[in-house]
DNA sequence: TTGTAGGCGTTATCAC
DNA sequence: GTGATAACGCCTACAA
């Protein structure tokens, strides 16, 4: 399978190898007749261009990179499918990393990248710290981060983030609406500037309401399923049992749901919840689960938009481009007993 | 950011550039002195080496390319993982290409591959139809199909594929041993060999049994959630009504359940349900769903490891490598009623 | 032990 | 219109 270059098919064609270049590239330098002689001889001979040597020359790959912490997330896999669905749209390629949330790994990707020549990177849902920034910045190419904190501005970098202080406004606002007054909180991994938003919209929808701030509501999880079983007995433990909970994310809150059916609890008349992301199985679960849904494909796209921008006409366009907030939306289902209360109504 | 090569660290260290190419690479053919002079500069000047460049004279860009349906799809999710983790941990890095199963994509992302000369392909979860196929082998790279049927067979191509035949073998007779003798099977998508072969799995275990086998218990469907849904009417409305369901897959099972609970059904008790995959979804829903769990990482770690080895040395080496079927495990949970039963027992 | 020269497959800048 | 020629960044004989 010995590979055919320009230099076979110009030997074929018995014009030189620039000629077939032009020809290909469909260059108005040539003329009409060897144009169409060449490209179907190039076709005939199965020739296919090395993206690798036009970009060595180019000195662009038209390849992105894509970093996550896992693809196995749903929420992550949905927001990659976006982004190489806009990426593919627009004629780039998509490199795949895993970091696992290892630093390691992180700056390994990072250096493969580097290396691949990629003309832009995407970052999904890590905490970006010091030397994984530095190590982006150093790219010298356009980052686009996804729900993921970084302390560091940088010249290169941009994020795009929900607005996780109004989704978690929302999801309170909601169970206040159905006549809720002591309302828990499971919270995300601690000191996580996303968690910390939810928790500030958490409150600021309590006290417009006119309802009492009570840190005790406030039980630490990590985002994962077994930090939300952990949380029942907790809330159920206190002096005043709250009669919903607010949970970080999706998984704590199925988590939570689990336990409660376990400990015989009726759901959601016993205890109403509420999750945020709205995961695939949010919908799934009994009773569906009332949550605050990221809008994981527009993200995705407008993340992948914002390097594309960036990178019109070749070179790195910064400052036409700034940051972005979008707005999460609420799903009403069952877990929150908004169906309960109009079927009482 | 003028990119720093290696020439720029030749005029720095004043030697040639063939110099520091050897030191970089480490080669006894340089002075340890020198060696460590001009890696410390390299590692000052913040050199990075340039696959490209590298791949263009090497012949090989230790990159694959991974083509799925939809990365959105957690089966898929989970074997992508597995290949770029083997992929990493062996210097290879992992294109990510998304054909949404249509045709066009399907060729396009190989001819994206192809000019991006990648030295593997894996594909996943595909029919991989003849033009496809002769595509993948007109790349001249091994590919391996992850269970994906192709009916030709090439000289380039392998595959991992799950034991459908077995694995649905395995699904009836737990059911047949909870006592149950009217099994339905809601089908995949008309004529894919997988579900095709768990067919035949699921008629032999009837047959061994002593079971009739009576088709009109093979419910039609699609291997998405609507198809199970729309499957339960049909079941219920059999003269001799089946007591237990087995669904081509796990989405078909859940939504399959989430009908019968509106119908006002009590699972398990009024209908056994047994799936096929297990999704992450598939412990969460409720009752917790039985299935045949897909050995997915180890699928995706195994079809990696015969791409490395047919790479081994550089170029393809056919014949050491040879098509593997992986067998699934049976997840019993509550869907099926083995619990009740052991509770009553 | 080090330097020179050539080539990997392109595109681009000149001449002709 | 077309053909040399150089260049992109790297590796690797072959010379010295």
């Amino acid at each position: 399978m010995t590979r055919v270059s320009i230099k076979d098919i110009a030997k074929a064609a018995d014009v030189s190898h620039s000629t077939v270049s032009r020809a290909l590239s469909d260059s108005p330098l040539v003329s009409a007749e060897t144009k169409t002689r060449i490209q179907s001889l190039a076709r005939q001979m199965g020739y296919s261009p090395d993206a690798q040597a036009r970009s060595l020359v180019m000195g662009r790959t038209l390849t992105v990179g894509v970093v996550v912490t896992t693809i196995t997330d749903p929420f992550i896999a949905e927001i990659v499918q976006a982004i190489e669905s806009t990426a593919h749209d627009h004629g780039y390629s998509v490199i795949l990393a895993s970091s696992n949330a290892e630093p390691e790994r992180e700056i390994a990707a990072v250096e493969m990248l580097r290396s691949k020549r990629v003309d832009g990177v995407l970052v999904t849902s890590s905490r970006v710290g010091a030397i994984y920034h530095e190590h982006l910045e150093r790219l010298g190419v356009p980052v686009v981060l996804i729900n993921s904190h970084s302390e560091h501005a940088g010249r290169y970098t941009f994020s795009v983030n929900v607005d996780n202080h109004h989704g978690a406004y929302q999801a309170i606002q909601h169970l206040i609406q159905l006549g809720h007054e002591r309302i828990a909180y499971v919270t995300g991994a601690a000191d996580q500037s996303d968690d910390l938003e939810r928790q500030a919209g958490y409150r600021q929808a309590l006290t417009e309401a006119g309802l009492p701030y009570d840190p005790d509501l406030v039980i630490p999880g990590t985002g994962h399923a077994d930090s939300g079983e952990q949380a029942l007995p907790i809330a159920l433990a206190m002096p005043k049992r709250p009669t919903a909970v607010f949970c970080y994310n999706d998984v704590t809150a199925i988590g939570l749901m689990l336990a409660a059916r376990q400990a015989g609890l009726h759901l959601p008349h016993d205890l109403a919840v509420v999750g945020f992301d709205d995961v695939p199985t949010a919908s799934y679960v009994y009773p569906p689960l009332t949550t605050i849904a990221q809008p994981k494909r527009k993200m995705g796209r407008k993340a992948m938009d914002m390097v594309l921008v960036l990178l019109q006409n070749g070179a790195p366009h910064l400052g036409q481009v700034s940051n972005v907030v979008v707005r999460g939306k609420l799903i009403v289902r069952e877990s929150s007993g908004a169906q309960l209360l109009s079927a009482e109504a």
